[in-house]
This record gives C-alpha cells, structure tokens and sequence, in this order.
DNA sequence: ATTCGGATAAGG
DNA sequence: CTTATCCGAATT
C-alpha cells in the first residue's frame, strides 16, 4: 500500500450495500477525528431517489452528488445554516443512498470534544446530528473523502445491544418508514420529534 | 408550542 | 422572490 489503509477493499464492501443494512450495523461501530472517538448509537437510513425524506429525492445536485458515487465516502450539508451533518454513503455507484449519523457517546478526547462542544454532559456531547458533526469538527470540507484514508476513520463493531426502530426525525414525506435505528437504552440517542407539516401518525 | 438562524434547492 | 428543509437552543 502506498497511501490508503488495506482493509479499504473489505470496508467499501461494508458500505456497499442497501442503506437500512448498513445502518443497522453502525450501531455500536465507531468513527473518531484525530484523539475524539465516538460509538454510534442513533443513525437514519436514506435510500436512492425514490426516497421522498432524501436529499436525492429530486436527483443529483452539487450537494448532493457525493450519495451517487462510490460507498465509504462522507457526505456532510451544512444545515439550517449553522450544523454540518455528516453522512456516510452506502450502495452501488448510480444509486445515491447514505446513512445519516444521528447520535453517538463519546469514548475517547472528552477534552478536545468538550472544547468544539462547551460545558454539557458527557451523554449531550454528540446528541443530535448537528452536535455530532460539532464533536467531530465536521465541516464540507470532508465530502468525499473516505472512512480509511481521510481525517474520520471507521471502525466496525464488537457486540452491540438491543436495536430499537422508528420513524425518522423532522422529514415531512414518507414520516413513518421506521428507518431510524438506535441503541437501546443510550442515553446518547436524541428525542423523537416529528415534523411539524408531517402526516398524522397512522393508527 | 414557538421562534430564530440563514445555506441550499425548487418553483413561481 | 418565496417556500421548505435529514436542526438546536432558547424562550413562551
């Protein structure tokens, strides 16, 4: 190897396939930047252009041409104009799928996380996507780069607990597909809230 | 329950 | 130009 990390070829195989698939198995994996390492324990499935609650509903665009390309590279948009939410892209080429990091606890660099973060509980440090990227220092600047060769690298799982399923927070279209996935019992993972404009919850 | 903040993209 | 959005903090 010159430059990247042998085991790329078997992590891009991790990421190649569908999104609810992958997310399912982020949880309890970790990715750091530099000294801080976070275990995921919430993240949100988005999967190709017939997913109305994605970014690549409406087909490619400068922002979100990354999700069409190959998997294991990260997708951060900058939100509301103030978060950057980072995303790891899954499946095939020509398919533009990703899953979206929603939450995780951080294990290791409480220090240079609390300095991104500010004085809250250890379990708020990467509550919520935006304060995941903050605790990550995510900018846009990472799109693209891969999970083994860029500055957030990837690690898989050991044993992970009891997977809880539901609806995915603050999408407006297609409201119920329960393609948020969390650890149960974390109290890392964020609260459920439901967007404002989405259809009544069936039952 | 509501309000702000203010990038990105779609539609008028 | 107007409206909506994969959000978070602060306020009613």
């Amino acid at each position: 190897m010159a430059r990247s990390d042998p085991s790329a070829p078997g992590n891009e195989a991790f990421f190649s396939r569908p999104a609810l698939e992958v997310a399912r198995e982020l949880l309890g994996s970790r990715i750091s930047d530099g000294d801080v390492v976070v275990l995921l324990t919430e993240v949100e499935a988005y999967s190709g252009e017939s997913d109305p609650a994605s970014h690549a509903f409406r087909g490619p665009t400068p922002r979100n041409e990354v999700m069409y390309g190959p998997a294991g590279r990260v997708y951060v948009y900058f939100s509301y104009g103030m978060h950057h939410c980072v995303n790891l892209v899954s499946e095939q080429p020509g398919i533009a799928s990703a899953v979206l990091l929603r939450a995780g606890r951080v294990v290791d660099g409480h220090h240079t996380a609390r300095e991104r973060r500010g004085a809250v509980s250890d379990a708020a440090l990467a509550r919520g996507p935006g304060n995941l990227g903050k605790t990550l220092g995510a900018t846009t600047a990472l799109t693209g780069t891969t999970v083994w060769d860029g500055p957030l690298r990837w690690t898989p799982a050991g044993a992970s607990g009891p997977v809880g399923a539901g609806p995915r927070v603050g999408v407006s279209r297609a409201a119920d597909l329960p393609w948020r996935l969390w650890l149960i019992g974390e109290p890392s993972v964020s609260p459920y809230r439901r967007h404002p404009r989405a259809d009544p919850p069936p039952g």
